[in-house]
DNA sequence: AAACAGGCCTAAA
DNA sequence: TTTAGGCCTGTT
């Protein structure tokens, strides 16, 4: 399989784009390569040198990779802009290279809802069952992959037909979110033209989805910057360095930014 | 064995 | 408006 070269600037680390809890479906291989299952497309992306190498071609890089990878945005100034203090300082250096990619939306929102009380481990595996079970097969050097399955295939199944995927009693709340979004009802693509409150309250409104997930789901796929997820790492992480309270206005549109290094920061030193 | 894991829901103050 | 307990399942 050819590779093309990804242009980017410094700001990009595979490691921790993939492994800052952002998206569940790439994996690290024995040579340091990733390879992972994307926008319906199985590739392994490679650093060699200064340069990023992704399997695919010219075109696949200019229709999905590039949006993907959020290349149009200058993460070395974004991460200048969110240092409003020492501790600020500290940790986005040290998550210097993360990049918040632009995911599919469907799939991030049943992933996020797959992830609630759960470890990472176990919400992959449960990821990865899914895809197996009802995505379609695609092929990458000999080898088949899943793609993650439609909202349109989800929403004709029920509840039970999830018990395979071990999900337990997630499985309703991700049959109700597949039909909502395979009806119409929920409109992924329009929230993401409308705001943080506007977007928050459409998805809550959903069985099984909280201000956690939402903002999860708004940050990683809804390219609403000023979303700000708070999990158990960020609650350990805020009440340690802003014990009398945190507005995360402070960082505007790009509060969301500041909380993946805050949160990576946390979960590899805390 | 019992507790806990990257929440959410409901019932009860 | 805030708080406790339960929830599928897998792991320690």
């Amino acid at each position: 399989m050819k590779e093309v070269e990804i242009k980017t600037s410094d700001d990009f680390d595979p490691k921790k784009i993939f492994g800052c809890g952002q998206c569940f479906r790439w994996n690290e291989n024995p040579d340091g390569s990733f390879t992972g299952v994307a926008m319906g497309k199985a590739a392994r992306l490679r650093r060699e040198g200064g340069g990023i190498f992704i399997t695919g071609t010219e075109d696949d890089v200019s229709s999905v990779w590039h949006d993907y990878f959020d290349l149009d945005r200058d993460y070395r100034r974004l991460r200048e802009s969110v240092c409003v203090d020492g501790y600020m300082r500290l940790a986005s250096d040290y998550g210097a290279g993360i990049r918040i990619l632009n995911q599919d939306r469907w799939e991030t929102l049943c992933s996020f809802i797959i992830s609630q009380c759960n470890n990472i481990p176990r919400i992959k595996k449960i990821v990865e069952a899914l895809s197996r079970l009802f995505g379609d097969p695609v092929e990458l050097e000999g080898e088949t992959f899943y793609t993650f399955p439609s909202a349109e295939r989800l929403a004709s199944l029920s509840p039970g037909d999830l018990s395979p995927v071990r999900c337990g009693y997630r499985a309703p709340y991700i049959i109700a979110a597949a039909r909502a979004v395979a009806s119409g009802g929920l409109d992924l693509d329009a929230l993401s033209k409308t705001d943080l409150a506007t977007a928050k309250r459409a998805l809550t409104a959903l069985p099984g989805i909280g201000e956690k997930v939402a903002s999860c789901v708004i940050l990683f796929s809804l390219r609403i910057g000023s979303a700000f997820p708070v999990d158990v790492w960020m609650k350990k992480a805020l009440a340690r360095h802003y014990p009398e309270g945190f507005d995360p206005e402070v960082f505007g549109e790009n509060a969301g930014l500041a909380q993946q290094y805050m949160f990576y920061f946390q979960r590899e030193n805390g």
